[in-house]
DNA sequence: CTGTTAGCGCGTTCAA
DNA sequence: TTGAACGCGCTAACAG
């Protein structure tokens, strides 16, 4: 196997010291154009590439950004095959983002409710040594994670928390995208328009009721809190929700669940009731997964890779000292309008 | 921020010398029990875990395994949002194992068809200097990169590849798994069964074939070659060599795809011409991606988690000096029966 | 069985 | 504008 080449060679090739070449690779100040031109011709004729593991013990950078996502959750997530791409997105946001600044994205799992976070957390951190830190809910709003990196002084990010605090906060609105999901069955004529909501435990769950809530309220029918069922992300808790709904003495002829798996629930309870979607009740669901696409249901599209790439680049630039980063990232939601969708039967009007 | 705790505050703590605590760390011999655990209890009490980076610096294992997938077949597929789940799979099964032993799996995404295959790998190696690497189709057998592994003396791990040569192969027995799916169909009495065949490009469809080929040989019906449809992988190829298929004069009713797109290809395409899934035609698909669950495909299972599993821990064993490894594993495959398979309209005869 | 010495490939700090 | 010396945290090779 032969000697990999280093910073040495390239310097040797050159005729100049390691540290011009350390300068050139950096992109530092104080290098004659001649040299520099000496310099990136010996390292493109070398195929040097300088190590990460070297570079993060001389230097104060390591080139990693550690992604830390729900062990649970996302192992669960991968078995049962779902298809919920939460994972997929953040990878090609993040790592290609991270790719085209010389970084990697490591992915790590880590439990949001064992008592060993701290412990888990730190492990990982002692190992890699990242520059920076993403967070994907439900660890951007756990103060034992974030909490921790303050402690350490570790640069991180929290993917879809709004919460003030530490970091850097990248979402999108969820208020605004359920009020435009809202809008949308309003502006198909719909008058009835109900809501599912998520866990409380997350903090856009409330961010998208009250979008919704505003929507209605500024509707010419306005805002009626019966047609709000409380779910938990899970399909059984939409199914509940939207059963509840219908029993209601004038139900809802269309309804915005804050999930996929709920959104597929409305669709199913009601075809179990006799209804059809969309003609008797639209659904719009608030993630584009591909169950989603499947199911063809219209969709607020939760812009994953787009917020990865956007806490990836803050993080990278915060690390190269640039100064004046906003705190609070808004990335635009989307919105996939499909087959879930329609007018009322009757106009609108019972 | 506190400075990170090193192997000297342990061997300080325990009061033994650093190659004592590395010797423990490793699980190296030649270490009385007393100490050992002297130097367990410091570790524990100040939470100390080795830098990778300076492992890699020092030692001759970075505790790195490097993934390589195919670039443009791994951004679309993200894109489009299909739901084919492969590198969830990937991280399910390889990231976990690597978990285990202390290992990190990177990411890694090179074009196959690139002039610069040869640059990109060097380059990514250079930087991450990994332990071994896990080649995905096609990389896997894309011999620009087996064979710059093997000069280099890397050790790699080739998924889904049947191919002898360098590196751990890691597969399924696809051919096997064919002849099960065309059993499959046999036994619920269908006499003619067709197959549309995967990419040549890829070895895999060679294997399916021939398992097809045996298990209608092997049938009383015997084999017809003109069954056979000619597909790339591609929805588009689905629909043509189903098509074909569904214009010979006694066409199948029923049809194994070489993956889940040309599977929905052809249950889509048999119901534009007024034929219905399972009735006029079966449809098993050879992957059992999201897709395939949601148009309630019956489907062959890659073991894909297995299977990265599996070479992760080859590659791990290996450079942990292991020997007498399998240069070849076989994974076992899976098979989920579901609604696209039933017994054909009248009884199997025409 | 244990400790000492010498790097690994870089970035950082200084001096030139 | 450039270069030399030093050390990062760890393991390999050796000495005791």
């Amino acid at each position: 196997m032969r000697r990999a080449v280093t910073i040495k060679h390239v310097a040797a090739e050159a005729g100049v010291s390691l540290q011009t070449v350390s300068r050139v690779i950096n992109n530092e100040p104080n290098v004659r154009p001649v040299v520099q031109e000496r310099v990136r011709a010996a390292v493109a004729k070398l195929g040097y590439v300088p190590s990460l593991a070297a570079r993060r013990m001389g230097g104060s950078r390591s080139y990693l950004l550690m992604a830390l996502n729900d062990r649970d959750r996302t192992i669960e997530g991968w078995k049962s095959g779902e298809g919920t791409d939460w994972v997929d997105q953040m990878l090609m946001g993040g790592m290609l983002k991270c790719e085209s600044h010389g970084y990697r994205m490591i992915f790590e799992l880590v439990d949001t409710h064992s008592d060993h976070v701290d412990r888990a957390v730190r492990a990982a951190l002692a190992a890699l040594h990242p520059d920076g830190v993403i967070l994907t809910p439900p660890h951007s709003e756990n103060p034992a994670i974030t909490g921790l990196l303050s402690q350490l002084g570790l640069p991180f990010a929290r993917i879809a928390s709004i919460a003030e605090g530490d970091g850097f906060a990248v979402s999108m609105d969820d208020a605004e995208a359920a009020a435009h999901a809202t809008d949308h069955l309003l502006s198909l004529g719909h008058r009835r328009v109900g809501f599912v909501t998520g866990s409380p435990q997350y903090a856009v769950s409330d961010a998208r009721l009250s979008g919704y809530r505003a929507a209605m309220s500024a509707s010419p029918h306005g805002l009626d809190e019966t047609l709000i069922g409380r779910g938990d992300f899970s399909y059984e808790s939409g199914v509940a929700a939207v059963d509840a709904l219908l029993d209601l003495p004038s139900p809802p002829t269309a309804v915005v669940c804050s999930n996929d798996r709920m959104a597929l629930a409305a669709i199913r309870t009601a075809q179990r009731r006799g209804l059809s979607t969309p003609s008797d009740l639209s659904v719009v669901s608030f993630d584009n997964t591909p169950l989603a696409r499947f199911a063809d249901m219209t969709a607020v599209i939760q812009p994953v890779a787009e917020m990865s790439a956007v806490a990836a680049d803050l993080l990278i630039r915060f690390k190269a000292g640039e100064t004046d980063l906003p705190s609070q990232s808004r990335v635009a939601f989307g919105f996939a309008p499909r087959g879930s969708t329609a007018p009322p039967r009757s106009g609108g009007s019972r």
